[in-house]
DNA sequence: AGATTTTTCTTTCATCGTGCAATCAAAGTC
DNA sequence: GACTTTGATTGCACGATGAAAGAAAAATCT
């Protein structure tokens, strides 16, 4: 684009009032001072929700993805369908309260999400957002746009925006939580399939008598396991942390399950980074060195293993970027642009720390 | 796009010599006519090669893929790599001779093809391939446009051109021959990582002792699973004919390996069709339904399964496309377009049988 | 201080691709 | 032979673009 070109359509930017010229800019070279330009990011702001089957977080940030506010609370499990929309909307609503106007609402489910609709499937963990009655109660009660994703998805989003996978043109993420989460990406947008399974990795019938990869590598499935072998653990934690041997074969079949979860991943988006999430990603970081070379063991390109730079909250700000590119698609920003969302400060636990307070 | 814009554009085609107007069209509504346009089919021909680890099959065809000869004949495999690569050249110039112009060449290996170069890695089953001067002895030898490609993408390319893929946008394949060969397609595009190890499931750690998938599903392990086994196959086709009940513990075995790659493919990329090829295939084909049933067992989506229809041409058919899309790219189409390379008539068994003759 | 240089932004002008509308061309129907 | 229908082309206006020239703002030189 010539200078020329630039220069009108800047023009039309600040006639429409989305951006304004800023303070000049300081430097000591001689000529003419080069203009600086403001996205007017206080227009509004927009609210990312990662609704868990456990715990629920929510962030408020605006148009550069600063964040504004955050609340983190338990999810209300106990509600059915309208009420926990409604409990929701609430708070959302709630939390953006006195701020510029809510534009607009990105939400992560724990389930696979199609595409049309949205229709919301495999929701084991959290059955009620399956009922179409959820997001149709949600959306009426927000008023503003409310786009649902998968909650991986929009963790690997986060983690692509602000995280470990920063910069990575091809990026994926494993979640390890109440069930096994999974997104990849690839040229720095989500694969997404029309029926949400892309990355349902945890489905693979990998154990004995066809047991599901999920199964052995997640909280519940370790708990039920080491249960059935007569051990007691209090938590999936232990499993890294015991010395009994009763507890190393169990681990050894961890391992084994979560490196065939991490080479299919690997030979399905050939990932440069592939970032561990969930409540045992802490656990598992200090081996992530040695799950590489057992990878390495197998294909001959292996991607960075990364802990969640976002912990917890990965999905939360991806939330807040899937949000933020609708609004930006709202201003006619052209698609192949979205992927460049707009930043003021880093977004990291610094500062969502800051705003909590 | 306006009539007038493609008036204009078909003007700058006629001139340049692309295309010309062919026979009036007959139909019997009134009014004018609607002129048709040829392409100049003629002006040069394309050759694609699938180089497999026993045997090699060659294809010519004109610019709207119509063949023009073909050839399949063993694989020179007591070559080294300069003199397979002049052994190759030899067969493609021969193959081109008397028709229009060579004017490009495609190629699939048994190998990972990283995207630079080409560098070739992985051959295990045709190591020469490995070996750099292979490729510039070719080049050289060949003097005209050379695309280097894994022959399971060229595999998946041919069948969604031509075969069981064709309109699917989104597709895969697993060739079960001397190894396991995968590819992915979203969109209408491979999906081509830089290492070249997407859609490699043949390396999942799926089996007791973290056996690879690949030695359980293709003819080699499943002898030498056999053997060990004491058991005395005469081909790896047994496995699916044989009532012994020592054979049906190991098609167990096998299925349930299976199922794991199917249900990888699908939560990779959520393909529409799922085509199975390579020498096993035809063995595998009556029992496609099961498989079918066993991979929705596991995920909500499950692809339609479906043999190769251009059975052990898919890989140079899906060449002789990678060539012509490089001979339009070379004509200035768009990217996105490069999708719909022309066709004359339907490019099938048929057509290569008649072109045998 | 005033002239000069450097850097940045804007304006002018010619070009190009595009779509609408009118026109031309070719065929069938009345 | 006139009318109708269908398809292809031309005339015209519009908008986006980039090269080049010009204007503005700051530092440096004389």
């Amino acid at each position: 684009m010539s200078a020329a070109t630039v220069s009108r359509a800047v023009d039309h930017l600040v006639e429409a009032g989305v951006v304004r010229e800023g303070a000049a800019v300081v430097a000591g070279t001689r000529g003419r001072r080069a203009v600086t330009l403001d996205l007017d990011a206080s227009r509004g702001v927009v609210v990312g929700v990662d609704l868990g089957a456990t715990s629920t977080r929510l962030l408020a940030a605006d148009l550069v993805a600063t964040p504004v506010a955050v609340r983190e609370l338990d999810t209300a499990t106990g509600l059915d369908a309208p009420d926990l929309a409604a409990w929701l909307a609430e708070l959302v609503l709630a939390l953006a309260e006195g701020s510029a106007p809510l534009l607009a609402v990105s939400l992560g489910l724990p389930g696979a999400v199609q595409s049309d609709g949205p229709v919301v499937t495999n929701a084991n963990n959290l059955p009620q957002v399956e009922d179409p009655a959820f997001v149709r109660v949600l959306r009426e009660r927000l008023g503003v746009d409310l786009h649902v994703l998968n909650d991986a998805d929009l963790a690997l989003l986060g983690e692509q925006s602000f995280g470990a996978a920063r910069g990575a043109a091809a990026a994926a993420i494993l979640t390890f939580g109440t069930g096994l989460g999974g997104a990849l990406a690839r040229q720095g947008v989500l694969v997404q399939g029309p029926h949400g399974v892309v990355g349902e990795f945890g489905q693979l019938p990998v154990g004995p008598l066809g047991t599901r990869l999920e199964h052995m590598v997640t909280g519940p499935g370790i708990m039920r396991r080491a249960a059935e072998a007569g051990l007691a653990l209090s938590s999936p934690a232990d499993l890294f942390t015991s010395t009994a041997p009763a507890v190393a074969s169990m681990r050894a079949q961890f391992d084994g399950a979560l490196v065939i979860a991490l080479t299919a991943v690997t030979v399905a988006a050939e990932p440069d980074v592939l970032v561990l999430g969930g409540r045992l990603a802490p656990s598992l970081a200090p081996h992530l060195p040695a799950y590489e070379a057992a990878v390495a063991h197998h294909v001959h390109c292996t991607p960075r293993l990364a802990p969640a730079a976002l912990g917890s909250y990965s999905g939360a700000c991806g939330a807040v970027v899937a949000a933020l590119r609708g609004c930006y698609r709202d201003l006619g920003v052209d698609e192949d642009a979205l992927g460049d969302v707009p930043m003021g400060a880093a977004l990291d636990l610094d500062a969502l720390e800051a705003v909590r307070a």
